[in-house]
RNA sequence: GUGGGUGUAGCUCAGUCGGUUAGAGCACCUGAUUGUGGUUCAGGGGGUCGUGGGUUCAAAUCCCAUCAUCCACCCCA
């Protein structure tokens, strides 16, 4: 028990690596397809950056989620815990905003937070982020609401289920916090002690709080959809008949709310059933101002990150078919200690047009069949004193069991005629 | 951080009112098979029974602590 990864990490083993490049593989085509371009920012930034862009009242910041760390310049550095203050950094440090308006960036790569870990939730895991840049128009947010869609589809995703709401604009939220806080103060007493915490530093999450006695108090209160001002209002709007014209299932959640500060008008979540209690495959929303409160040009801004671990249980309790692990073309076996040479100079040939496993060491032709079978092959071909003596191989096809001599010249040709039969 | 479940072979687990040398299936290695795989048969390797302490003539089994793991709360990806 004393090899052990750290409590929340995972090795990602050859037999699971073929579903995550599905997932990747899937995701590229549908994003890029649509303009965006992949952005691979560093896995720790200044710590402050990520501070700065979540905001202090965030669960990343008031829990201590975040992996912090000094390194020997005497720097706070910070494991990234969400991909979007990278990007956000990279778009200002290279003036992206010259780029062709809106730019569409996206990602893939582990993020770090320091929670407890249960189904659906680790320390080291991965998102995909998409992220687009420079643009406030409805249609920009239901075309990234789509383009998750459509990703959580190719991946072969069923029964998801989008939530749409809007947080409004800032003073709006501003405004049903003042509500909220004029509604519950004179009961604060009867809440419990982390929703009077929230009711000091950012009312609108109450909404969340589980408790039955917290959910009495709420349940008769006006949500945010209510204090949506005219611009949000008719921005909200226009953005659920998009997506109705594109056939985007979707369902309003009034009560939608992030946990990061940064957000403003559309948010997002995107469920599935089937995977235990942390059902939210992905979230997002739109944060203009963002980038101009740290310190980049006025730039309008919307986005998703979806967790890769959360997709990948999805798509198993979907039943996803993933492509099975590379099997080699041909698998050699050596009979005799001449022909160990021989096979893996032969190899290596070989290996210029096809995939070929051999045994290392000689084989007797019964067990050099068992390693050849359990390779996958689906040829075998054997090498010993009879067929040196007549320059061949001993070709056996391992499905249809039948062989022939091939000479060692025209190996190749007899693979390759042969094994798309 | 809190609560509950579970820790016995690489994997899945049995064994637990305390009692000889701790078991099975799968996987792995060897042989039956000195030129032919999948099936079968025989044999073999592999365990500080999570860890530490306690009770006892005797502990995988009972008690305490601790760690790990799974699920849930919270929050979200």
């Amino acid at each position: 028990m004393k090899s052990q990864a750290v409590k929340g990490t995972h090795d990602i083993l050859p037999a699971q690596v073929p579903a995550w490049r599905l997932v990747e593989s899937k995701v590229r085509e549908t994003l890029e397809r649509a303009g965006a371009g992949e952005i691979r920012p560093p896995v720790f930034e200044h710590t402050e950056t990520f501070v700065k862009t979540a905001g202090e009242s965030s669960d990343l910041v008031v829990q201590k989620e975040m992996y912090t760390f000094e390194d020997r310049g005497e720097r706070s550095l910070t494991l990234r815990p969400e991909f979007t203050p990278g990007f956000m950094r990279a778009f200002i440090q290279h003036g992206m905003h010259t780029l062709p308006s809106p730019v569409r960036l996206w990602g893939m790569g582990p993020v770090f937070r320091a929670e407890n870990v249960q189904r659906g939730r680790f320390r080291q895991f991965h998102q995909v982020n998409y992220e687009v840049l420079g643009s406030d128009a409805p249609l920009i947010d239901a075309e990234t609401i789509a383009l998750l869609y459509d990703a959580l589809t190719a991946v072969g995703l069923r029964n998801l289920t989008v939530k749409l709401g809007s947080v409004g604009d800032p003073e709006d939220r501003a405004a049903y916090n003042d509500y909220l806080r004029r509604e519950l103060e004179p009961q604060a007493g009867r809440l419990t002690e982390t929703s009077q915490e929230r009711l000091r530093l950012n009312p609108m999450r109450l909404l969340d709080a589980k408790d039955p006695g917290d959910q009495e108090l709420i349940r008769p209160l006006k949500r945010p959809l209510d204090f949506l001002g005219e611009p949000a209002r008719s921005h909200f709007e226009e953005v659920q008949q998009w997506l109705g014209d594109w056939n985007i299932p979707f369902e309003i959640d009034p009560a939608i709310v992030r946990g990061l500060d940064y957000y403003r008008r559309t948010a997002f979540e995107v469920h599935h059933g089937g995977i235990g209690a942390q059902s939210a495959l992905s979230g997002g929303g739109r944060y203009d101002g963002l980038i101009e409160s740290l310190g980049g040009p006025k730039t309008a801004g919307i986005g998703w990150a979806f967790g890769v671990e959360r997709v990948l249980d999805a798509m198993a309790v979907d039943g996803v078919e993933v492509p099975a692990p590379t099997v080699p073309d041909v698998f050699l076996v050596p009979l005799d200690e001449t022909a160990v040479a021989e096979v893996a100079a032969a190899a290596r040939l070989l290996r210029s047009d096809l995939s070929v496993q051999h045994s290392v060491i000689k084989r007797n032709p019964g067990r050099g069949m068992k390693d050849a079978d359990r390779s996958g092959a689906r040829f075998a071909a054997l090498r010993g004193d009879r067929e040196r003596e007549l320059g061949t191989y001993e070709v056996k096809d391992l499905i249809s069991g039948s062989q022939e001599s091939v000479p060692e010249t025209q190996l190749l040709q007899y693979l390759q005629e042969r094994e798309d039969r």
